[in-house]
DNA sequence: TCTTTAATCAAACGTTTGATTAATTTGAGG
DNA sequence: CCTCAAATTAATCAAACGTTTGATTAAAGA
């Protein structure tokens, strides 16, 4: 192995760095291989020396991604004891990635909008990380009796969600849209408020209590009742 | 007014439909003007001749898709008596938005990951309708009484993030996570579990009337104790 | 009927794209 | 110190890009 230029340590950390920030912001179409080599200080030909392509270097960035999101819920959810602590873990965990790793988050998005081609091909190892620890969470806390019976299928895609949401709105929150600050204390905020929320629910006891039993398919409850 | 060729009666109305489709599937740097006018079966110059160029095209897309989102939620809520029913309606309402346009809502979410460009020149119009409305409703709600103390800058943004997540992870749920069927009942499971979940929360009663009252940014609550 | 005008098209414009090539520089091993 | 493969570059390619042009069509107004 020889090794020229020792004065540029990683050439292709820096393209895949710079690719994923341009990709996050333009997409794959909207970016050229001239402007990624140029933001990473680069010449071009060296992005098919080192990936072969422009598509296989943003596949390189989407298993990246997946990856990195992938370790860093699954260290967060191990240990945890009570459902509730484990579902604490879980929220600060992904708030933390989507504002930790916007590049990322945004890159997996796009994704997702445009069908998800390359996310799929590296299921389940993605997929099986958020959705299917959740599912298994909240089943075993229905088991448990801690949770009741809500749809099983849906809440854990519900939880996500409201953390999602917050990264993919970011433009208009960051307009002045409600008194949010994007600071080092929001995600413990975000966090508490999604937890309680999702456990705890919006209404308040008195007028809850009633259809706290009532099966999701039937909107039809409220008013005290115990 | 001289009108030509009778026989296609609305080319721009052709355009701006394959467009809508081609940029919610492969984004604005995706899709050339030839595929567009190619897949609207009109020459190309036709939309350089109705929209100047590409971007004004795109544009025009958008506002489209916010004055149509806009419409449908107005029109939902309004006449609505309680508030249970006013979520339960702009659940389905915008539910229904999501999956009866797709193209339009992919449209607006990857304008949201590229900054927002676009949405934020045409807001306040986008924005009021459905987190503004959404939040007055909540506030409204608290003050009588019907809520409890939530975070009122983020629970109106999670209800959102509750439904937006379905279509923006719909490739995964194809797939087979979840036994989801996107069937004609599906807004209908959608909104129950929705508004169920937001209003009820997820622990069981006996869970959860402990920290009924406490402050979202104390996480520790929690045990039975009534 | 003759002119005007909106609508449409095929062809070509100059630019930029992703990709390739051949040549050059580099540092470690013999 | 020389050698050689790895690393990097500038130059170049055909194809695709958004856009413009000039000609043609057919209906409406005079």
């Amino acid at each position: 192995m020889a090794r020229p230029k020792t004065d540029d340590p990683q050439a292709r950390a820096k393209i895949m760095a710079a690719a994923e920030r341009l990709f996050a912001e333009h997409g794959f179409a909207g970016v050229g291989i001239r402007q990624i080599a140029a933001a990473a200080g680069v010449n071009g030909a060296m992005i098919h020396y080192y990936f072969g392509n422009k598509e296989s270097l943003y596949r390189a960035i989407i298993e990246n991604a997946a990856a990195t999101v992938r370790g860093l819920i699954a260290e967060a959810i191990s240990g945890a004891t009570s459902l509730e602590e484990r579902l604490t873990r879980f929220v600060k965990a992904y708030a933390g990635y989507l504002f930790g790793h916007p590049h990322l988050a945004r890159i997996l998005s796009r994704e997702m909008l445009a069908g998800g081609k390359y996310i799929l091909e590296i299921i389940p190892k993605y997929a099986t990380t958020n959705y299917g620890m959740l599912r298994e969470a909240m089943a075993e806390g229905i088991r448990a009796g801690e949770l009741r019976n809500i749809d099983i299928d849906l809440a854990p895609i519900s939880l996500i969600g409201m953390i999602i949401v917050f990264q993919l709105i970011r433009p208009l929150i960051a307009l002045g849209l409600g008194k949010i600050q994007f600071d080092e204390r929001f995600i413990e905020r975000l966090a508490a408020h999604t937890v309680d929320l999702f456990l705890n629910g919006a209404a308040s006891p008195d007028q809850q209590a009633a259809g706290k039993r009532a099966k999701p398919s039937a909107p039809r409850r409220r008013k005290v009742q115990r």
